[in-house]
DNA sequence: TTGTAGGCGTTATCAC
DNA sequence: GTGATAACGCCTACAA
């Protein structure tokens, strides 16, 4: 600690007790931060090099932002914190940001488009430089809004095609077919579709459309079995399931899930009911949480790069800011299929 | 979308964009802005209300805080963002403070103490308003830094009683005896401690503290059975932990973690091992992740109440904001104890 | 190589 | 009730 920063509320240091400490000019100081270095002589570099030092100064981001019209700011809006998919696109999307000198602003809609809209408006009032977004589909004018205002959007996995917009996702329709059809090669008779209701979240959509697609394809008798379940009641959500296990009761059968929260979710149930798999049930979801080598000894997985996902996510913003790219682009990664004990081999 | 607004890279509205559109002056709309309608007549409300609401107005919280002094921002660095514990707390935080008009900034600091000081760097340039953080404990200068420019910080989980600043987390202690207690009661003659390695994390070395001072109080043989692994390098993360149960062969015995993501480290070496739970090896964590009761039929979990341990924390943070509080508090919030499959009653 | 002046979008102060 | 005007902390001309 130094003297001029002693004892409390030392009002904050600002660029000119930077300046004044060091003898120089605001100016200086400013290029010094901005890193033009070439324009300062040796002797003031080190006068301010030490004056920054010694009031453990740090430049507003805020207000170097006012000027230049930058905030720094990159606002992610996920849907839910707390699906391990959503960590691990962060830690990608984090990881990018950071390198390039800009902070993030996570939010968590919780699949709620009422929060979503809300955290738009927030973050348009922090002025940030890009947004990525896993939306719920909910809010496309205002979406549409940042685009107006020229703010780099990029959607996140569920896809908004009238907005045009930047988008990286996973190629439902490659993942559906390997691995329903690794599902049908193994004889069952009975494989339901669960998910949660649809609204306006396309990955849900696409993946029941293909899934449907497949399965016509295959003459499978299945295309009855499908289970829009919304997990908040969990007592009419019992008895979908139930229902499903009655009614295909002797037959061979699986369960195939749209994410890997919902299969948890059907994990708890079979659970408690006593169900045993994958003698009674097969099961298969899409994502690999850290969870799914363990339960029932494993459960098979699409796996989706998801680290990747939030890299690529980060890096289109980014080229946008930089003005690199003015048409939008898709992105679609593979998903990978993680046979596990959940779907024995016939 | 109105006129003025239309097309492309429509200048961001401002200030005196509204002002001009109303046809008052900027001082007005910022008096609408800061809810002081008292001072204005019923009809030059209506103006304002009405111009903000055709250009789409939002004011810029940058260029606010920069007069007042605020940035209406507040951090979080937490330390892992893949333990479902860091999801919680961050959604009980994210609820109280955008009631109160701040938004977050969340960080992840991987457990590493040179990401976390950058972080703490990044917020300060932010002039976030205050601080909740989970701590790697490697940064005290910095944090201490942050208490002298007058910045709330509150400490959440994992103390540092030297820093003296307000902190948030589990009763330990009492947890601790709870739960083992309750192990020792079933007459596990081996019951051993799981932790990574503690470094500066002082729930690390008080979990391990009071395990000891419990067993000692028991005369339990198990003092020796503490095993301190990283889960970095899984090959000698698998031969300690073989070392235990060869060790403890034929005897009964019990595995207590400090975390729950170690704990699934575990239960997924159990499973490839063909370790069976509870039959030769029962379990017990820290934490109630949503899997715990799907695994090995339901792990046994001190659960904390993570949503309320967020909420706490971040009310901390704005009573110090509101200057409501000058003195530093500490706030421990006790386990519950869950008992499951993993630990049947003898 | 350095410094002065003005402006970024907002609020606070002080007149009218 | 209302409106100039001067900050806030920084950056970018432009000048010296």
């Amino acid at each position: 600690m130094i003297e001029g920063k002693v004892g409390k509320v030392a009002q904050k240091v600002t660029i000119y007790d930077v300046a004044k400490r060091a003898g120089v000019s605001k100016t200086s100081v400013s290029r010094y931060l901005g890193g033009r270095l070439e324009e300062l002589a040796e002797k003031t570099k080190k006068k301010i090099e030490s004056a920054i030092q010694e009031l453990d100064y740090r430049p507003s981001t805020a207000a170097r932002g006012l000027k230049g019209r930058k905030s720094y700011l990159i606002g992610v809006i996920i849907a839910d914190i707390r699906n391990p998919y959503s960590t691990a696109i962060l830690r990608g999307a984090e990881e990018i940001s950071s390198k390039n000198g800009y902070s993030l602003m996570i939010c968590n809609s919780d699949n709620d488009p009422e929060k979503e809209k809300n955290f738009i408006h927030m973050l348009q009032s922090h002025r940030i430089d890009g947004l990525i977004i896993h939306t719920t589909g909910g809010n496309n004018s205002s979406l549409l809004e940042m685009k107006d205002d020229s703010i780099p959007v990029v959607l996140l996995d569920r896809n908004i095609p009238e907005l045009d917009m930047d988008f990286v996702g996973l190629d439902n329709r490659t993942a559906i077919k390997d691995s329903l059809e690794f599902l049908l090669q193994q004889d069952y008779q009975r494989i339901a579709f669960f998910s949660e209701p649809f609204h306006e979240i396309s990955t849900r959509h696409e993946r029941y459309q293909f899934f449907q697609d497949v399965l016509k394809k295959n003459n499978h008798e299945s295309s009855e079995d499908i289970y829009i379940v919304s997990t908040e009641d969990s007592c009419r959500f019992r008895n979908k399931l139930l229902s499903f296990l009655e009614d295909a009761k002797g037959q061979s059968r699986a369960i195939f899930t749209v994410n890997a929260l919902l299969m948890l979710k059907i994990a708890n149930e079979l659970n408690t009911m006593n169900i045993s798999v994958p003698d009674e049930l097969s099961l298969l979801t899409f994502d690999n949480p850290d969870w799914a080598p363990v339960v029932f000894g494993g459960i098979t997985c699409i796996e989706q790069p998801t680290f990747e996902i939030g890299v690529s996510a980060m890096n289109m913003v980014l080229e946008r800011i930089r003005g690199e790219r003015t048409t939008s682009e898709s992105f679609l990664y593979k998903g990978k299929l993680i046979k596990r004990n959940s779907t024995p081999l016939m």
